[in-house]
DNA sequence: AAAAATGCTTGCAAATAGCAAGTAAAATAA
DNA sequence: TTATTTTACTTGCTATTTGCAAGCATTTTT
């Protein structure tokens, strides 16, 4: 991808720099599942070999994944999430979330997930951390933060 | 991209499919973002005018931007969201979120989010819409849903 | 009537992804 | 102890996708 301009910094475009392309969310989805093996990502997936390793290394590179040997088998290499990693979670939640809701047809949603926490069946909801109120769009008001490059900044329109 | 295995159908992959690619999500950001014209999103992103047709008829296809003539200027072409669409806002506000704690420098987040619903500076958290608690990774558990596939399914590792 | 704005399309070059084969190190089987 | 298999890759080539520059058809402004 070009450099984008990004003209209206805002934290999605550092975000899809690194995980905007056809496979890396994928690979985080399986690792989500309990994968943790390049054969597993491969055999899950169907990614030809070459991206699978190229893709791996540049979660490794961005702190999202950690690569370790596996003590028990030398030859093997296993990959686990850090905590920047696993925070990922909540976007492959909305991704699921809106999927079921959206892309699911009579059948209903492929999984269901449950909230261990409180016992019952889990409808991931992006709220406010403040009221706990669903956030929707309309609802949200847009300032220049601390790390906004004022170089670029310009009126709202 | 090849279609994948997606052994263990879950939405995610399904949206990916429609989203996953190095500027959709960006064309949505700057959709939340107030744009709704073809040279808007090109001077914003920087991206090829071929790509961002195709990507611009995909998102329409989808069901996520409806694309009408502007009554004003029969020129123009006006871009906006269908409910399908905006409910992606849950997605673009967990990317942003994780991009403003991972990926920030010392300069804090370029952007700052206002709840108009409650006053307070917006913090976006997924929880679940029963308790209400911030959802972890392990505190969540899986069962095949209605619309798993069958002939696929296979244990848990 | 001519020029400019807007939203595209087209053709070609450059970058990226996919495929099949190969390799190196470690483990297991003979 | 050697041969085979497993695992995690790499390499070289082909196919697909993206980027760039130019062009085009409406509609609006001058």
């Amino acid at each position: 991808m070009k450099k984008n301009k990004d003209h209206r910094t805002c934290s999605v475009g550092r975000v899809l720099e690194i995980l905007g392309d056809r496979w890396t969310f994928m690979i985080l989805r399986e690792a989500f599942f309990g994968v943790r093996y390049y054969d597993q990502f491969q055999a899950n997936l169907g990614i030809a070999s070459n991206i699978l390793s190229d893709r791996l290394k540049s979660l490794v590179k961005n702190g999202i994944l950690n690569k370790k040997k596996d003590p028990e088998d030398a030859r093997r290499v296993v990959y686990r999430f850090s905590q920047k990693g696993v925070e990922l979670y909540s976007v492959t939640l909305a991704l699921m979330r809106w999927g079921d809701k959206w892309l699911s047809g009579e059948e209903g949603p492929p999984l269901r997930l449950h909230h261990k926490t409180c016992g019952h069946d889990l409808e991931p909801m992006m709220c406010c951390a403040h009221c706990r109120e669903e956030i929707r769009a309309f609802d949200v008001s847009y300032e220049s933060g601390p790390g906004q490059d004022k170089s670029e900044e310009e009126e709202a329109d």
